[in-house]
DNA sequence: CCCATTAAATACTAATCGGTACAAAATAGA
DNA sequence: TCTATTTTGTACCGATTAGTATTTAATGGG
């Protein structure tokens, strides 16, 4: 395995605004980025060779190296890419205050244990099979996902500050010590998913995992 | 990949009472399988080529193509070995009935989280690492996984009941599904304890998770 | 029209893979 | 000692791997 540590990829686009003479670009660098993405999403990270990932990719292993600089380099845009499609709408989701706390949990639950196509599928979640395979991946994907996982946990923990504070969230309880139980039961749900586990029971689990949040009297469902 | 859909290495043991002529032998069976069983428990089962395999466990190639019938029947021979040394030891702990409930649901915590050296070492646990490899091992080591995770449900499940009928266990929860989600947690924090996931993040989720079997008005600590 | 330049893909390398033929080694009986 | 028998290990197979040198294609400028 070998790394790059400097960023390639980008340097191309930065350079991208002048084109002068020279063979025109025919890599369509999106469409290949989202084809990966997708690929290591329901393959998996790591799962799949480089020669591989080309011959699903449709391009020659030379054009992934000089746009990616390889594996650690696609993983990461991938990763980015996933932030940017799903995850992010996640966490601005939870950021809203459109809907009640309660609610709120409700949908995200939903959005894991049922059939919508968002960023749970059949093949579960990019990010929680890119963080168990945090240990295998080169440098800079590893750097992705762990700061991915640090906005995680910021996003849950200002989440729970803000049900706190709304009275809605019972206050006995650390809201950072909170965040990483969210963390644990949101990567859970999504690891049952990915695993191929019913619906049915990651949805039972999860209720009962986030039961805890309820306030005491709130105990019913 | 080939698969040997019926027990070699189990055929050979049976034959072994008689011993007539022939090169007698010299492969020791069983600290091949205790070094392969660590080996797999610390580096993770279907991370390591076969030939380095073989060259860690200081066996030739054929050698463990007899013994074993190839890399599914090694990993399945290392499942059950990890089952009796020490996923035995939990099950028998949790249907013993010297400890209380609350006693039984710390001691567990303990266990997955603290640094003793039991079946949950810095490395994890061999049973999770298998069952989230599930889709990948071969027919004969998913079939164990299979069996290993019904027998899990069971263990968790009539541990479940006692409490209930014991009065210490709230009985407003289905004893099936309370053991899934029992299952699901303790398969999370060895999941992170593989992971390399602090110790006390471990314990403090686990405890929170496993806060909702305490009966409603025990909700103190 | 030719050349410099840039991008693309072919074709190659050494290494490793899973799996096995086959030969060497080590015994018991003849 | 010789042979049949069983175990062990070497040495090989074709396939695949990560990564790259090299060639080919396609353009704009001179």
């Amino acid at each position: 395995m070998k790394y790059h540590l400097q960023p390639i990829g980008t340097k191309m686009s930065e350079a991208k605004k002048k084109r002068s003479r020279g063979r025109p670009r025919s890599l369509d660098r999106t469409r290949i980025l989202e084809d990966a993405m997708r690929l290591y999403w329901h393959e998996g990270p790591l799962r799949l060779s480089l020669n591989e990932v080309c011959r699903r990719l449709e391009i020659a292993k030379p054009g992934l190296y000089r746009e990616f600089g390889g594996e650690d380099g696609l993983l990461a845009a991938c990763l980015d890419l996933y932030w940017d499609l799903y995850m992010k709408r996640l966490h601005d989701f939870l950021s809203t205050t459109d809907q009640p706390f309660l609610k709120q949990i409700e949908s995200v639950i939903d959005a894991i244990a049922g059939e919508v196509s968002g960023m749970a599928t059949d093949a579960g979640c990019l990010s929680v099979k890119m963080r168990s395979e945090r240990n295998r991946l080169g440098p800079i994907a590893r750097a992705r996902v762990e700061q991915l996982e640090r906005d995680n946990l910021t996003s849950y923990e200002s989440w729970i500050r803000r049900a706190q504070s709304e009275g809605t969230l019972r206050v006995d309880l650390d809201p950072s010590t909170l965040a990483s139980y969210v963390d644990a039961q949101v990567f859970s749900a999504f690891h049952q998913k990915g695993q191929g586990v019913d619906g049915d029971i990651i949805r039972s689990n999860a209720k009962l995992a986030f039961s805890i949040l309820l306030l005491p009297e709130t105990g019913k469902d």
